[in-house]
DNA sequence: CCTTGACTTGGATCGCGCTCGAAGGGCGAC
DNA sequence: GTCGCCCTTCGAGCGCGATCCAAGTCAAGG
């Protein structure tokens, strides 16, 4: 069953996101997903366009080292509805804190490792000369 | 048995560099250290100035993501001498980029991370009006 | 019909990187 | 001496995040 109009199979969405069907279904029986996507006739799986969207952004939160219990804590808050917004962006704050500071531990990390590539880099010119 | 001149034991290169006891022996059994410090005569371990600075940069290492396995294998070439310079180079030529990818990456996250909290910053600013 | 193949659920298993605990040695302070 | 403390080795256990397996359903094609 291909694409169906505004529906997407498991198989269409891990093409699209990079995560594995197996993972979509763990991250949905883990909590992570807004709404669980409706099954189709046959009980599988229909994503929505909103639903991509969706794991597009829970993707970034896991990418940049959210736990999925904190996703997960997330997702209850948007299931929970409008009155969670100020705790929403609370979180969102503060894990925003977190990602900028391990960009700049990354940058010292990485001027660190371009100084012993710049050793390297000395010790071959010596040899050649 | 404190400092005891240039050596330091465990428990002061815990401290110096925020890796547990337990963390920095299993590293040494596990082939990362670039030599084994040596026991003292009560058997305990004595880090030297060159250890704690070894330790500082292979934690650099694996906080850039760098596996276990590929830091051991960074570690045999050291040991292995300068016939494997060139080696070494390009091991960390290669994590460079790949730590210069990730930086990258988290900044795009950022962006979209701080792109979701402007939405509940607007949101916000319209139930006060 | 019967196979093929994508999907379903539930639970077991895995890899990584520690972390912890047990059992014991050595040494200084009281 | 014996208490307390830091150290030793060895091996078991843990948390996280998947990943994989088993058994089954359903639909389409030959």
């Amino acid at each position: 069953m291909i694409g169906m109009s505004q529906s997407l199979t498991i198989a269409e969405v891990a093409a699209e996101t990079g995560l594995s069907a197996h993972a979509l279904r763990y991250y949905e029986k883990a909590g992570l997903m807004r709404e669980t996507p409706p099954r189709g006739g046959n009980g599988h799986r229909r994503y929505t366009e909103r639903d991509l969207a969706w794991i597009r952004f829970l993707t970034r939160l896991r990418g940049t080292g959210m736990s999925i219990a904190d996703v997960r804590r997330y997702a209850e808050l948007v299931r929970a509805g409008e009155s969670t917004t100020a705790e929403r962006k609370q979180i969102l704050l503060t894990h925003r804190e977190e990602v900028a500071k391990r960009i700049d531990q990354l940058k010292d990390d990485l001027a660190a490792i371009d100084y012993k590539i710049d050793i390297y880099e000395k010790l071959e010119e010596k040899y050649q000369l």
